[in-house]
RNA sequence: GCGCCUGUAGCUCAGUGGAUAGAGCAUCGGCCUCCGAAGCCGAGGGUCGGAGGUUCAAAUCCUCUCAGGCGCACCA
């Protein structure tokens, strides 16, 4: 959308140049700033250019901007360049470049804000990976909400996207689930059992417990363990709750495949070529030190058991070889430690590491009328997503976990949570699209056809001041999925359509849509499309629900 | 001790090296005879944790420092 004022700009520095207002070379310097200004008083977009060139030019910011802003003012579709504060040059633009705007968000429809800026890459990204020993608690649901916002913004983006849930489906984990499991078996079969520390004692260990019951008795040809048994339960029960929350994969990956496909094996025979694998006290060590890890890690114990990091590395290791160019890892932020070790995989493996993104999520405080609450699986007592979303709705629940940068730790206090729920952001985004269907059914009421797109062209003059305000807001939404896919930080699209309704809300209460005066109404309700548009390509980004009514 | 993250309005948080640092909530005062009041208008509220440095320009980059959180396993 702002190529065409680069272009300008360019065109006015190749301009001076031939004229020998400026001598320097470089037409596109790096640091140039081009973007749509903060103040309507600053015009349409501003440029820093000029105070860029005053180090080569050896003149103040000011008189290079003067000689620019002359040649800028020239241009077309530009009514007015003015310099201002150290150096700006603020551009005003036509009324026509906006309304060309709102004409192609009208013909874009769903597909505007998409972009090609990743075509031809593959990107994965790997989240929730809850461990199947219990249900998702609400730092599942914080990584959920971003993991898959973040997909879909890449999606939008351009990128060839895959959703991945890497399913911890092997080792002392589920072991403990199993045990578990049988140790209920036993209980309700009248013994007497003792639970240790490491043992799962909630009330779904026991409804699976009775499954398991029932599925033995009626018998078969290979009756399942209560390992096997408690997976497919917790797998299938978090697949359940992940759909609620609008979320489904494009694979499940199980860890336990790794060690039964021989990749677990595969990959220490490759490191071990590549002499970087040695024995002390009885373990298998992974010379992690050598690439950059704090200290060596140990792949095989000494009690012979392989440790999780060793599965990891045949993860990580079969990822790449699924061809992906950037994997992103949603990790818990208590996991940071573990990043530098992965890192050495890769650069030991011969990998290029720039093409693992992790993305930690920074620890939800869950709190009850602030008091802290007590979480932890083993525990039994601990606040679910389920039980979030079934008091806030899976909607707010979303929305909220992408009002922040996942990098800043979120307090949600389920109170708080509660209490807000009829004045929280997400219905204030919401109430957009329900607004302005609204207005399109009392026009309909009035007799008033929807106007088609291509009257728009001979109704430029029915857009004022406040119109062009909210259609320069419009424009940016672009830019907004570019920088959050590039940034990977699905927030700014959160952020964004606040802004979208702090503008659109006032703009409604002071100027009425449908009016006797055919053409106002005809281009405002064509606005009030266009403004529909963006929110639900928006909200359907964050995976939040657009309902016509509320 | 070492490492990662975070310190911005009373609270929760945005903020591409740019102009007078912004929202929401909370507080206070107004607005439904009129397309939805889940809304709108207005007010108050700031040493951007602190100190140096780089720069025409620093909340933003660098160094140091203080405070909080989290990690530093032959757990996952």
């Amino acid at each position: 959308m702002k190529q065409g004022v680069k272009e300008i700009i360019e065109t006015a520095v190749y301009e001076a140049r031939e004229a020998g207002e400026l001598t320097t070379d470089e037409s596109s310097l790096p640091g140039i700033v081009v973007e749509q200004s903060k103040k309507e008083e600053f015009g349409d977009f501003s440029t820093n250019i000029a105070m860029l060139l005053t180090k080569s030019e050896r003149r103040p910011p000011r008189d290079i901007a003067e000689k620019l802003a002359e040649r800028i003012a020239s241009s077309e579709s530009v009514t007015k360049a003015e310099v201002a504060g150290p150096g700006f040059i603020n551009i005003f633009l036509d009324r026509s470049f906006w309304v060309d705007l709102l004409e192609r968000i009208l013909s874009c429809k769903e597909l505007y804000g998409t972009s090609s800026i990743g075509k031809g890459k593959k990107v994965q990204v790997e989240f929730v990976s809850a461990n199947p020993t219990g249900p998702l608690h609400i730092g599942h649901g914080r990584g959920a909400a971003v993991g898959d916002a973040l997909s879909r913004v890449l999606k939008a983006a351009g990128y060839d996207v895959t959703k991945e849930f890497y399913i911890n489906d092997a080792g002392r984990q589920v072991y403990n689930l199993g045990e578990s499991i049988k140790m209920r078996v036993d209980e309700l079969e009248g013994k007497e059992v003792e639970f240790s520390e490491n043992h799962y004692r909630g009330d779904y260990i026991t409804d699976i417990a009775k499954e398991y019951c029932e599925a033995l008795k009626k018998g078969g040809g290979s009756v399942p363990t209560a390992v096997e048994f408690g997976i497919s339960a917790m797998k299938k029960w978090i697949e359940e709750d992940l759909k609620e929350f609008g979320i489904e994969f494009d694979n499940w990956f199980s860890e336990k495949s790794l060690d039964d496909d021989g990749l677990v094996v595969d990959t220490i025979e490759e490191l071990k070529k590549k002499g970087l694998i040695y024995e002390k006290e009885g373990a298998t060590w992974f010379k992690t030190e050598e690439y950059g890890d704090d200290k060596d890690r140990v792949l095989i114990k000494a009690d012979g058991e392989r440790t999780y990091f060793a599965s990891d590395i045949a993860y990580h290791r079969d990822k790449m070889r699924r061809g992906f160019d950037t994997l992103v890892n949603i990790w818990g932020a208590d996991h940071h430690g573990y990043e530098a070790r992965v890192r050495a995989l890769f650069r030991a493996l011969g990998l290029d590491d720039s093409a693992l993104k992790v993305i930690f999520i920074q620890l939800v405080a869950l709190l009850r009328g602030g008091e802290p609450v007590a979480m932890g699986k083993r525990s039994g007592e601990f606040v679910t997503l389920k039980q979030v979303m079934d008091e806030v709705g899976a909607d707010a629940c979303r929305f909220f976990f992408l009002m922040r940068k996942s990098d800043a730790q979120l307090d949600f206090d389920l109170k708080l949570a509660k209490s807000q729920a009829s004045e929280n952001p997400v219905y204030y985004v919401q109430y957009c699209n329900a607004r302005v269907n609204s207005i399109f059914s009392h026009a309909v009421e009035k007799g008033i056809a929807m106007p088609d797109d291509s009257e728009l062209a001979g109704l430029a003059d029915k857009f004022g001041p406040e119109e062009i305000r909210l259609i320069r807001h419009l424009g940016r939404f672009e830019e907004v999925i570019e920088r959050s896919a590039r940034e990977m930080e699905p927030h700014r699209v959160t952020f964004y359509l606040m802004e979208l309704a702090g503008l659109f809300h006032p703009y409604y209460n002071r100027n009425r849509v449908v009016t006797d005066d055919t053409g106002t109404t005809a281009a405002r309700l064509l606005l009030l499309k266009a403004v529909g548009t963006v929110a639900s390509n928006g909200l359907r980004l964050l995976g939040v629900s657009t309902p016509e009514k509320m």
